[in-house]
RNA sequence: GGACGCUUAGCUCAGCUGGUUAGAGCGCUUCGUUUACACCGAAGAGGUCAUAGGUUCGAAUCCUAUAGCGUCCACCA
């Protein structure tokens, strides 16, 4: 027996195992396909079913590279790795291909942590000549180091993905192709710049997509505040939550039909604090049974009046910067921020006595989904992705929406496609400006054709008058006077566009090569878009899966995936959510030191269905590393009993023996079933129990009487032989059926066969 | 205000298109074992499948309500 074939089963030898596995080429596609055209394999004892198609591709989600990985990367990597590990077993041409994101807002909000921590701030090191080039060379070797780090956790947890395409956000290749998709998006008139109200975060100045802001219940106080009527005859009594905004209010709305104020349309009332006057009108946006009936109207502080005040070309009075301090134009509030204004604007008020009353009230306020901070609504251009505009409804929104209901994408669970179809339906304009450093770069220029300052700045609705030349491409036109734009993409505009953009990298990298050498051609592309499935956990369907499925089919009329696999959020044992605040986090590393990959894979697979929460157990891992060791002395028994048969291949089984392979192979077969169904909780049961409390416990136990018999009969020696032929042939199944749910324990056993032309287990036949 | 998911053994969960005595892991009880494995083996206890109706020859499984828990979406100031 191997020297090495010690017990218990020490999963240290894991690292041995991935390394030799990366060494032999295996995870690419082409050094497996060379290596199957040559030696072609004889059909399985199972016998092979045929495949509808012959590769198979997984593009993995892409880590954000501003931490360390986290069990959620670990149920990914598990799932994603078992099914490339089952295909490319069944003999398909198959592609993973990993790869890391610069995850733009998220890692600045990471950095400028960090930042804070040395006492520092982003906004410090801006101020500094060439302070954004600054800025952004240290997020880069930030994001790098992250980057190095986290493709080891990920070689750690068994990850059978092609380092050799490993595609970063940043690359050249990507970002290429992102700016195509961009000026393709302008050229067709679904990229827009305008001034819009747009959610801002103060903490982080800049502004976020709808999608990235979150929504607290908090209880304020309403305040019912009194508008006298110009002409000194009666007040008009309106109901906000924001008194510290009246100086930026420009009109007094009711509804059109309601009848108690249908004589006040018109007139003309005054500011509570600035004493100017403003008109009364009406918009059906007013809901008569709110509060007065009677709403104030701040265009540049709330997205409703906002386009009250678009639709009745009010002016838009910004009394609040981009830190959430009221400026010179917030009279009496200059300088303070919001809280404190609040309470001014109170004590003004009552001294006018224009307080009519207060009342409790409990509504949703908008946040930063990172820092929490309330978002204050903010006049800015920003680049918009049209969605609602009938032209991007028919060439974005609805093929994306008809791809999944004719099943050309199919999502698991299937309830969350109807999810999908809601947030589709109720789809608004996508936001994909930030004013931070870290992202590309949006490739637009701008120079100003008419006097007036460009609109990148503080007051741009009283510029509007300003025209400015926009330029879209990667190049700095020729011409005077181009000012660049400063914002960069949202993450999730180049993230969205992942599949193709990662298999376009490829072709770009390999082009170069070929010149060289034009015998390796290649197109990743060609070969292996649409790609076979888009596993992620169902919390970014929206973010990033519905982006992908619109981009996907926007840019190259093919879905960027046939199925969309959505698996559940790991949760603590008590089913709470993991945070560092908590203090439940567990780091899946630290578990793999402990009790192994294969142990923690198994945790993290058994149990999980499809968008359904999982509860993490260390009990549970430390069952499944109890697995590790029976298989690992199972192997040990068989294969000590199978070296004294020099010559196991050439045997007469026992009807009995027979009878116990097939029931093997049914086994397998149904593993094999629920694995392509995306049952694989199910089917690594079925593995799991059958070797156990099948193979285990019941053949070999049965055996051992016949294999320790002493001075055996002639009859008896043929059953021996029998025997020790069955229960080498059953561990060949039972490590070849848990392989994409174990790769190295199973591995490590196959190594240890005593058998010829042994190759890797990951390529042997399944 | 809408929508979705969950509710099955002490705990965590399976149970696909409805069909014999409802399953697994962990835990628990009893017993066993120096020769594949104590990271083990054998035996066992434990469930009115949330509640109430309905469809059916038959329902944990389909339908309708109700309750509890959870999640997402939504511009009522």
């Amino acid at each position: 027996m191997h020297s090495d074939f010690l017990k218990p089963y020490d999963h240290l030898q894991e690292k041995d195992v991935y390394s030799s596995w990366e060494k032999s080429g295996y995870f690419s596609p082409e050094k497996l396909q060379t290596l199957k055209s040559k030696s072609p394999k004889k059909p399985s004892s199972i016998g092979n079913w045929k495949l509808e198609i012959d590769n198979f591709c997984i593009v993995m989600p892409p880590a954000n590279a501003n931490g360390s990985l986290h069990v959620g990367h670990a149920v990914m990597v598990a799932v994603e790795d078992l099914m490339v590990r089952y295909w490319r077993m069944r003999g398909k041409k198959t592609l993973w291909l990993p790869g890391a994101d610069h995850a733009g807002f998220e890692t600045q909000v990471v950095f400028e942590k960090k930042l804070e921590k040395e006492g520092t701030s982003r906004f410090e090191i801006l101020q500094k000549e060439h302070g954004r080039q600054e800025l952004y060379k240290r997020i880069w070797d930030f994001t790098q180091e992250n980057k190095s780090h986290m493709e080891h956790q990920v070689r750690q947890l068994g990850a059978s993905c092609d380092w050799t395409r490993e595609t970063f956000t940043l690359d050249p290749a990507v970002v290429s192709t992102v700016y195509d998709t961009f000026k393709k998006l302008y050229d067709d008139g679904l990229v827009y710049r305008a001034t819009r109200i747009v959610n801002w975060c103060t903490k982080h100045q800049t502004s976020l997509s709808d999608l990235e802001v979150a929504w607290e219940q908090r209880t304020d106080k309403l305040y019912l505040v009194q508008y006298k009527r110009a002409d000194g005859h009666g007040h008009i009594t309106v109901a906000t939550t924001r008194p510290e905004t009246i100086p930026g209010d420009v009109a007094i709305a009711v509804h059109p039909d309601d009848k108690r104020f249908a004589s006040w349309v018109g007139m003309q009332v005054i500011n509570p604090i600035t004493g100017n006057a403003m008109p009364v009108i009406a918009d059906k946006a007013v809901d008569k049974d709110f509060g007065t009936g009677a709403l104030k109207i701040t265009p540049a502080h709330d997205p409703v009046d906002f386009e009250v005040g678009q639709r009745h070309k009010l002016e838009a009075i910004k009394t609040i910067d981009f830190n959430g301090r009221f400026n010179m134009l917030a009279g009496p509030f200059a300088g303070m921020k919001v809280a404190e204004a609040r309470e001014e604007a109170v004590k003004i008020l009552e001294k006018n006595g224009a307080l009519e009353r207060m009342e409790e009230y409990t509504h949703q306020v908008g946040v930063c989904y990172k820092c929490k901070n309330t978002i204050e609504p903010m006049i800015l251009p920003q680049w918009f992705i049209d969605l609602t505009s009938p032209a991007a409804k028919k060439k974005i929104v609805q093929p994306a929406i008809n791809a999944v209901k004719k099943g050309t994408i199919k999502i698991f669970p299937a309830f969350q496609e109807k999810i999908f179809f809601h947030w589709m339906n109720n789809i608004r304009d996508w936001n994909i400006s930030r004013q931070i450093v870290w992202g590309i770069p949006i490739p637009a220029w701008f120079r100003k054709t008419k006097a007036g300052i460009i609109s990148n700045d503080q007051f741009p609705i009283s510029n509007k008058d300003a025209k400015e030349e926009v330029y879209i491409g990667k190049e700095k036109p020729k011409g005077d006077g181009w000012i660049q734009e400063t914002d960069v993409f949202d993450t999730w505009f180049s993230s969205g566009q992942w599949p193709f953009a990662t298999l376009l990298a490829q072709d770009a990298a390999h082009s170069k090569f070929e010149t060289q050498n034009s015998k390796l051609k290649r197109s990743d592309f060609k070969e292996f878009y649409p790609t076979s499935v888009m596993e992620t956990g169902y919390d970014i369907l929206f973010f990033w899966v519905a982006r992908m499925i619109m981009l996907g089919l926007y840019r190259t009329g093919t879905v960027p995936f046939k199925t969309v696999y959505l698996h559940g959020l790991v949760r603590d044992k008590d089913k709470q959510k993991m945070s560092k605040s908590k203090g439940n986090v567990v780091d899946p590393l630290g578990v793999v030191e402990q009790y192994g990959a294969d142990a923690l894979r198994m945790a993290l697979i058994v149990g999980n269905s499809a968008g359904q929460d999982v509860a993490y157990d260390e009990d549970k891992v430390r069952g499944y590393r109890n697995f590790s060791n029976k298989l690992w002395n199972i192997a040990r028994f068989v294969i000590s009993h199978a070296e004294k048969e020099r010559d196991v291949e050439k045997v007469t089984l026992t009807p009995e023996d027979k009878k116990l392979l097939l029931q093997c192979a049914v086994v397998k077969k149904k593993v094999a079933v629920n694995i392509e169904k995306y049952r694989f909780s199910q089917a690594a049961e079925e593995a799991y129990h059958y070797v156990w409390h099948t193979f285990a416990d019941k053949i070999i136990e049965s055996k051992k009487e016949i294999l320790n018999k002493e001075a055996p009969s002639i009859t008896d020696v043929k059953k021996q032989v029998s025997a020790r032929r069955a229960l080498y042939e059953l561990l060949v199944q039972s490590i070849s059926m848990l392989h994409p749910f174990m790769p190295f324990v199973t591995e490590g056993i196959y190594q240890r066969l005593p058998a010829k032309d042994k190759d890797f287990l990951m390529i042997e036949e399944w």
